[in-house]
This record gives C-alpha cells, sequence and structure tokens, in this order.
DNA sequence: TGATTTTTTGCTGTTTTTTGCTGTTTTTTG
DNA sequence: CAAAAAACAGCAAAAAACAGCAAAAAATCA
C-alpha cells in the first residue's frame, strides 16, 4: 500500500461520512467522496450499496440520494403545495365581503379559493375556469356567471378575443388571479401570449386585483409580460407579510397579505 | 476542487427538478429545460418520457404538463338508463361530419355523445354545459366555446338573458339537445321555464335539431313548451327507427333514427 | 508468536448505462 | 402545401457498474 499514508480508515467510520454527505447535500456522488476520502472508487460504491441495503440512502447510478429526498409521499395529491395555497386561500377569503361581485381565475390556488367559500357568504361571482365553475356549483349563496369563451384545453379556461370582449363589458369589486412568474422588477409574467391577453383584460374589469401566488415563484419570470407589480393592489402568499423572503416587496406600492 | 472540472448532475436529482417545474408552473418546455440544466434536449425528452411513464407528469408535444392540471376523471356511475343513453350517442356521432360547427347540449345523454366523439374528429363545438365542456376538453381535435351566462346549480348548464343573447349570434350546422318531455301533440316539453327559454335560444341558433331521447320518455308532457315536434329535424332514440313505440312518431315530418 | 483464515481493498477487463449527436420521420403552424 | 419544430431511431463515446482476482490488512486460533 502507498506508504505516504498515515491513517487507514475504518469502514463504519467511511460509512458514517457518506451517510453525513448525503444528508447534509441530498445527494452524493460516487467519484466525489472516492477523491474525498482517498480511496477507490469501488470501495464507495461497495460502501453506498451496503448503505442502501441497509435503506441508509438510495443508490442511483453515479451516486446516491437521501431517502427524505428521494421517496414521493403517497398522501400528495396531484396538486402541488397544496397545503401553501389552501393557507393562500384562507386568507384570501377573508377578504370577501357579503354581496359583492368578484371573478376568480383558473389555476388551483385560485380553486382552492372556490372551495374554501363558506356555504352562507352570499356573492356574485364571475369566472374563466370550468373547474372553478364546478366547484362554485356547490356554493348554494353563489351566484355564477361563466364568462363565454374559446376553451383552452390545457387551462381548462376560456381564452381569445370573444373572452375578452365579455370581461370588457363587466366591472367586478375584486379580482382573483394567479400567475405563472412575478418578480418586483418584471412584473407578473406568463408562458403563454393568449393567457396574458386574458389576465389584462380580467385585472381592467375589476376595481381591485388579488393575486395569489406561493412563494416559490416570487422572484422569477418568463416571455411575456402581463402588468406590472403595482397594477395589482394586494398580494397573498402563504408567508407572513413581515418574512424576509417578501423584503423585496415592501416597498411597492402593493399590499401584503 | 479541480476548477475545470464541471458539476455533473445525477440523473434523479435532474428529474426531480423537471417535476418540481412543472408542478410549480404547470408546464414547462423541452427546451427551456434543456437549457436551465444545460444538457441536450435529447436528455430532457429521455427524462420527460421516464417520468411519463411512471405517471409523475404528462408528456406533450414539446414539453410537459402536470398530472393534477390534465386529468378529470368524473364518475358516472349513477347515470339512470346509461346503456340507451351510449346506443342513443353512437347513433347521433354518425351524423357529424368532419369540420362542422355544431351545438351540443347539457344532459346525461348530450354528454355521453360528447364522450363518444372520436378523437380524431375535426369539429366546433359550442356548449352550455360544464360537464360536456370538461368532457370535450379531452378532444384534441375539437375546438370548444362556452357559451357564457348565468349558471343553474341543477342543470350545470348556463341560462338567462346573458345566455340567450350569446345564443342569438351564433348559427351552428347542428345542434343536439335532450329535452324532459316529449309527445307527438304537445311537442317538446319542460320543467322549468328558464330552460324552455334558453332551449328555444338554441334551436333559433341552429340550421338542423337533433333531439336525443330515451324512449321512455315519449308520449310525456309537462308544463312549459319548448316547441313543436317539427321543429326538431331528426329524432335519436335507442330503439330501431321500425320500432311499435316509435309508431306516433312515423307519420311526422321528424326523421327517425 | 506465528500460521491460518477471513475480510477488505484495489485492480483488470468486460458489460451496462448514460448521453449527445446525426439523419430521418412526424407534427405543428402559417 | 411548405417551412419550422419536435420526436424518433440508431450510433458511438464516456461514464459507471460489475465480476473476478490477488494483495494487504485484520481477525482467529493453536
Amino acid at each position: 500500500m502507498d506508504a505516504t499514508r498515515v491513517l487507514t480508515m475504518l469502514k463504519e467510520e467511511r460509512q458514517r461520512i457518506i451517510l453525513n454527505e448525503v444528508e447534509l447535500h441530498n445527494r452524493v456522488q460516487l467519484t466525489d467522496i472516492a477523491e474525498k476520502l482517498d480511496v477507490s472508487i469501488d470501495t464507495v460504491r461497495r460502501d453506498v450499496k451496503e448503505l442502501d441495503a441497509e435503506a441508509r440512502l438510495r443508490k442511483v447510478h453515479g451516486g446516491a440520494i437521501s431517502l427524505g429526498f428521494a421517496t414521493y409521499s403517497p398522501k400528495r395529491n396531484s396538486v402541488y403545495a397544496l397545503d401553501e395555497k389552501i393557507i393562500i386561500a384562507e386568507k384570501a377569503a377573508k377578504l370577501l365581503k357579503e354581496n359583492s361581485v368578484v371573478l376568480i381565475d383558473g389555476g388551483t390556488t385560485c380553486l382552492e379559493l372556490a372551495r374554501l367559500l363558506p356555504a352562507e357568504l352570499k356573492l356574485t361571482c364571475f369566472t374563466l375556469s370550468l373547474p372553478v365553475a364546478m366547484e362554485l356549483l356547490h356554493k348554494p349563496n353563489v351566484d355564477t356567471i361563466f364568462i363565454g369563451g374559446q376553451l383552452s384545453k390545457d387551462a381548462q379556461i376560456v381564452l381569445g378575443s370573444n373572452t375578452i370582449n365579455n370581461l370588457s363589458e363587466i366591472k367586478v369589486d375584486y379580482s382573483f388571479i394567479g400567475t405563472g412568474y412575478v418578480d418586483v422588477q418584471f412584473g407578473l409574467t406568463e408562458f403563454d401570449w393568449d393567457i396574458v391577453q386574458t389576465k389584462k383584460a380580467v385585472i381592467k374589469a375589476s376595481k381591485k386585483t388579488v393575486l395569489l401566488c406561493i412563494s416559490e415563484k416570487l422572484n422569477s419570470q418568463h416571455r411575456f409580460k402581463t402588468c406590472d407589480l403595482n397594477a395589482v393592489h394586494s398580494l397573498v402568499t402563504e408567508l407572513e407579510p413581515t418574512h424576509d423572503l417578501l423584503r423585496n416587496f415592501r416597498n411597492q406600492e402593493i399590499a401584503l397579505l
């Protein structure tokens, strides 16, 4: 063996280090570990294989990942970040006053808002979204008006010139909208041009606009711009308004909820 | 560590990022992901293909969309006389020609028609019904336009003056309607006045009207009249046109299918 | 202690997997 | 219908996994 090699490392010790590295960074590469511990890659491979057999980590091609990172929880619905969206919907629902006229946009966060509307609340509610409309059918005291137009198979909402024209004829107290991306500097942006046009029409048809948006979308942007941030009156996230992640948004005209 | 060493990413890690992006924004483009992760588009395509095979997202041309976004599985265990309605829908579907413009009414029979539309058939399809609209989302070659208006919680269709006004601006080749009651002498009748008004507007907006009706409803009547029998061009039941139950309808202007 | 057995480790050559690239086919869009 | 974009099939290089082997280290035991 190499004469310069002073310290021989115990197998257990090595495996402990590997495991620690995996937990810390959620992943490791065999080559990195081999270099770091100055052992052959085969040794590391065998170690990882053992740890995988013991279900301490998950071995993947080229490395290993932590179990927490790998296991996809079966309880999770198909809706991403549902818990956060429910928090947002609950906050937004508090803005609603009896007998007001509102518009609820499409998207999973707005859908949660529709779902959480109290059964006794009297509302007149416009919507563009098929799933939202289906949800509103269950609310005995909500009078629902579906805006007509061409249906988008992806977004399950109506879009296009017909929709925009129909929107031009209404004015609601509040509209609740989602967005694909939002950034202090670039405002609200989307992946899709048609959606941008429709959202613009929605904002125009509203006295006040409330943006429902999980914090993960903050500080991201895409190709097409809906509006500047100050075109929206309130921003509802799952975070406390004082949260550090919202600091960029605090010196704007927008209200944080 | 070697500064020139490019960080290689584990496959699982990459797929996790793709999945996260899909969940977050409901959709991604392969090119965007490839650029973001700095791998070839083929790699992204293969990843997305795998994730699709694992039912973790849905692969579409040029990208991927989230499952929660795409799937909609209504249960229809409790539909009355479903077998008969399927027979009717199959007959009615044969009337449809490529590239025609049609309107599909609400009701479970019309819903079956929407469900049975062949995937390859190109259509422009108007509808008043939320469930029908949801069903049409699954037809890749059907362009769907939802007529706007006030939603009826019972019938899950739009109704009222707004709807009637919107209907007054269109003219379709065929409309497929249901009815509550039909009788040779009294024509098409309903229990509900609002529904009658809407059906009148539908018939007015159609060059030809096709009535979908299980035989059990024949020779029955109710309070409010939609139209005379000869305002409808065809009657589709689950019976053979030569069936004895249809004898009263045979000497009328209406075509039996 | 010294011989023997067992375990660990690194090495070699081979097989498998991954990945990007090429050219072709299919789909989309104007 | 034609141009553009995307999907696909197949190929080859690189990386990783694997199987087997032998030397080194550790453990066992007389």
